[in-house]
DNA sequence: TATTGTTATACTCTATAACTATA
DNA sequence: TATAGTTATAGAGTATAACAATA
């Protein structure tokens, strides 16, 4: 008896005709996915990142992390903070600026972070496994081409 | 005489290995161009977004509004008064449930969409235009097996 | 005077519980 | 009792100003 019904679809039609309305969908569900994926080693997306690239670069200053992870400084405090809490990383002082943090992965996050990544391999594996190889390349050139056009 | 060279590049090679991190670089770009975009009309994404769907949809109601943008109902309160307040949508109380209110676009509203659209063709044509038509359109695909299969 | 890390702060986005008015 | 819209609130995420220690 409702004129109103409750389940009348909606069209998105519009939207849909847009190709960053399917870029937020899709990275919406990969997301969603990555942040189940990280829950079990008390990582959110960002501390996984910063995890990786403190295994990867190791005795670098936060600054220079930050910048690399675009993360404005103040804010970069708090995860540093969070993996340091963890045991997974340590600050030292610089021994030549004595400012400045060098930042370095303990044995224990070097392991949290190879175990993490064979989960995230699982998950890109889960996520993007619907695609063949040659879909796969063709959206990482895709993705990497409008990432340096923007850059312009 | 910094041993710690203040500039020394970092690696993201693990993470970009991740098909993810490209996808989130990616929208990253997408996202501020589109921000920038919307902003000489007043709207930020989610607002030009729900008034592309009540333009399309009229009559229909905040809940099902919200539940097709997948905003929850709470959230969505403040988009359509902002949108209400701008004057480019009218909530009528529903004859037939006076719980609910039906959304429609004023003719100020239509218009403001017309133009916002013209707008964002214009960003998708700069920020995708990097891409031929097959490209683009093997890129569609690939996001929507993505988000079809997550679905599952 | 400038820079590193930090604190404080504010604004957005997102998620949940609970209220009101209607059904 | 259940639902539509709402309020209040809390947690992330993000951005800027300003401070102490050091350069």
């Amino acid at each position: 008896m409702t004129t109103l019904p409750r389940h009348k679809p909606v069209s998105d039609a519009s939207l849909r005709a847009f190709a960053g309305y399917h870029m937020k969908r899709a990275f919406n569900v990969i997301k969603a996915d990555l942040i189940e994926t990280l829950k079990p080693f008390d990582l959110r997306m960002v501390t996984y990142s910063t995890l990786v690239l403190i295994v990867d670069n190791p005795g670098l200053r936060q600054a220079q992390m930050a910048d690399a992870l675009m993360i404005e400084r103040p804010n970069f405090v708090a995860i540093i903070d969070e993996l340091e809490t963890a045991g997974l990383i340590t600050r030292q002082r610089a021994p030549e600026d004595r400012r400045a943090y060098a930042l370095m992965a303990t044995l224990s996050g070097q392991a949290q972070c190879k175990w993490a990544t064979e989960a995230v391999n699982a998950h890109e594996h889960r996520v993007f496994g619907v695609l063949s190889d040659a879909e796969r390349r063709l959206l990482l050139s895709a993705l990497g081409k409008i990432e340096i056009n923007a850059a312009q």
